[in-house]
DNA sequence: AGGCAGTTGTCAATGTTTTAACACAGTGGC
DNA sequence: GCCACTGTGTTAAAACATTGACAACTGCCT
């Protein structure tokens, strides 16, 4: 039970496919798992599954295996806080509504607290129970209710605009579908890019080439 | 000039994010860029940035640096086909919309063709141009106009249930938002995941672990 | 009780990706 | 024309990630 090495990204990565695949089987009433048939559904090896536990101190019985629901557990701690992290979505659109939806009914750990646009005609509609406000309105809103990640869901320009403002509004972590990147240009800050047309390209790429 | 080796996976994924730059790059009038300003950009070394394109035969020029719009050229007949690929949409929710508007709108390479729902009343209604149908129309519909690629907007049983039917219909490629993995039961084909949950906890461990 | 089959934690070996180093090509000044 | 300068293509080294191997442990069967 030694913490054995910082994880590294790609160890961080699979967290939560573990996570997912966990739960299913919690749903399935699964009570013992062993780390070649973890392996068998992530598509990897053995070795590597139980590797990756011992990042985070090994949560297996040795003879054994993994106790679903306690492994679940676990990871459910180092990959969600206490609380759940109070949120913003910058972008009332399409792609705003789609994910506003998903944070409420199928995210876990994060709580939408209300949605922002510059369109007159969205300011005052709501969007999954929370508003949409006016963008003037948001450092108000931040001086009070400290929200501590924003969704990005408007387009590169309007991104880089509202980027450093949203930095000194003390919002530390991005989740970004534009296709600004936050990271480049500011380093002390906490960013996951969802590229939308990088991942398709990168489909493109895989037709095209018959990987 | 001598292809080096096959490209990795790695490589592959940065493809389209230097295919992006650059055409940012080449709106601004940008005429030739170094390795090493491309590696700024990406946040890598001057080093990797030449690997990666040395990996298809090294588009730049001794002395001078790559030829912003020919680099561009190059790496967009490398992902992208001549022809766009026939496409179509399996869910037309509130993400399957997001989805149709940005291959409509923003993305390039992929043509939508038809969207297919279960929902009656969502049937005769048209997305972006196309119309949405019936997921009974489906096999007439894919004899017919040979789609390569679905992109898959249901939830993980709905995708579970139309994985077989799609293959022996001849797609392809998925791009996929459920949470079901197709390459662990069906290995012979192409699937590019979002998986927005595991995106969004992979923040909540960064958040978290103040990474 | 003892051996066997199954499984984890851990360390070593292997494989892959990134970074560094350097020879060589082109450009511009003189 | 020659020399310094810039910057690529390419090879080698370093860093990193995955896989293999094995001791330690458990439960079961005889």
């Amino acid at each position: 039970m030694s913490m054995q090495s910082k994880p590294s990204m790609p160890v961080i990565k699979r967290l939560p496919r573990y996570y997912r695949y966990l739960g299913e089987m919690e749903n399935e009433g699964v009570v013992k798992v062993s780390s070649s048939e973890l392996a068998r559904m992530m598509g990897t090896t053995a070795s590597q599954v139980r590797q990756d536990f011992n990042c985070f101190g090994g949560f297996g019985q040795q003879g054994i295996g993994y106790n679903v629901k306690l492994l679940r557990e676990e990871l459910g701690k180092l990959i969600f806080s206490r609380e759940p992290i109070p949120t913003i979505l910058i972008g009332a659109g399409n792609l705003g509504h789609a994910m506003a939806n998903f944070l409420k009914k199928d995210a876990q750990g994060f709580e939408l607290l209300a949605a922002f646009d510059v369109k007159p005609e969205m300011v005052g509609l709501t969007l999954c129970d929370v508003p949409i406000l006016d963008t003037q309105a948001l450092a108000d809103f931040c001086a009070e209710h400290h929200p501590k990640v924003a969704v990005i869901c408007v387009p590169r320009e309007a991104a880089m605009q509202a980027a450093q403002q949203l930095i000194d509004l003390g919002i530390r972590g991005f989740w970004n579908f534009s296709h600004y990147d936050f990271s480049i240009e500011y380093p002390d800050i906490l960013v996951e890019n969802v590229h939308l047309g990088d991942s398709l390209a990168t489909l493109s790429y895989a037709v095209n080439n018959d990987l």
